[in-house]
DNA sequence: GCTTTATACATAATATTCTTATGTATAAAA
DNA sequence: TTTTATACATAAGAATATTATGTATAAAGC
């Protein structure tokens, strides 16, 4: 039996710009802090995305035009909420194509089936 | 239809080691020049290691005690081979392992099923 | 014979993207 | 009133890739 706690952090490289963009294409708006917390949760914390990853991320995909930012006041304490582009709604499809083609690749390559993945 | 002629380089990054890796469990023993053509080959392109990054990745590995090298002559030319170790046997299979069930929570988290997933 | 292409290794400068650490500040809970 | 949770941000450093460059032999094309 392979158990699993946390992804080494090479494998999340690349990916969280997807996992952002796919999470905004569902749900309409979110803040940094809760992303984090959704994809703990979805994925029983065996991806932790750190705020010093995030946040850099997040200012990047607002500079490429995938998405907008709207600063909303929880009594005194800001928090900055990001919805998709339409530019972005493009971009998500792309790499999340990319992403799964990627991956079928991989588990080609790698001669993964789904008999031998693991839970 | 999404055509994808070659992956952009950020998915490939931390992969690398467990494609070499695992190409080696296949193989008994290959050279660094061949692995880049064998991973062209079976991916269609889509996957070009180059060189810049392979040679480095291989000497970590040696560093790391999960191959050992041979040098072989071919007329005048060095062939450098590289082969797994007992260890490196076992990183193999944890590395294979975590890649398959990263890439199963990835499908979860991005909503991927076989239907979606394109040629 | 000469030039180009293929084989085969290697490293250095640079870029990207992450981790870890640090900083600031408010609000709720113990 | 101290700790924990919420919520942002950036800087130093590590890891891993790209791009460029270097060396050298062998084969193929012209």
């Amino acid at each position: 039996m392979y158990i699993c706690i946390m992804y080494s952090s090479e494998l999340i490289k690349g990916t969280l710009k997807t996992i952002v963009l796919n999470l905004l294409k569902d749900n309409d708006k979110m803040y940094g802090y809760e992303i984090t917390h959704k994809v703990r949760e979805m994925t029983g914390d065996k991806i932790q995305i750190t705020e010093g990853a995030l946040y850099p991320t997040l200012h990047a995909l607002e500079k490429h035009g995938d998405v907008t930012t709207e600063k909303v006041y929880i009594g005194k304490r800001v928090r900055k909420y990001y919805r998709l582009t339409d530019q972005g709604k493009v971009t998500v499809k792309e790499r999340v194509n990319e992403l799964a083609d990627f991956m079928k690749t991989m588990r080609f390559l790698l001669d993964i089936d789904s008999s031998t993945q693991h839970a």
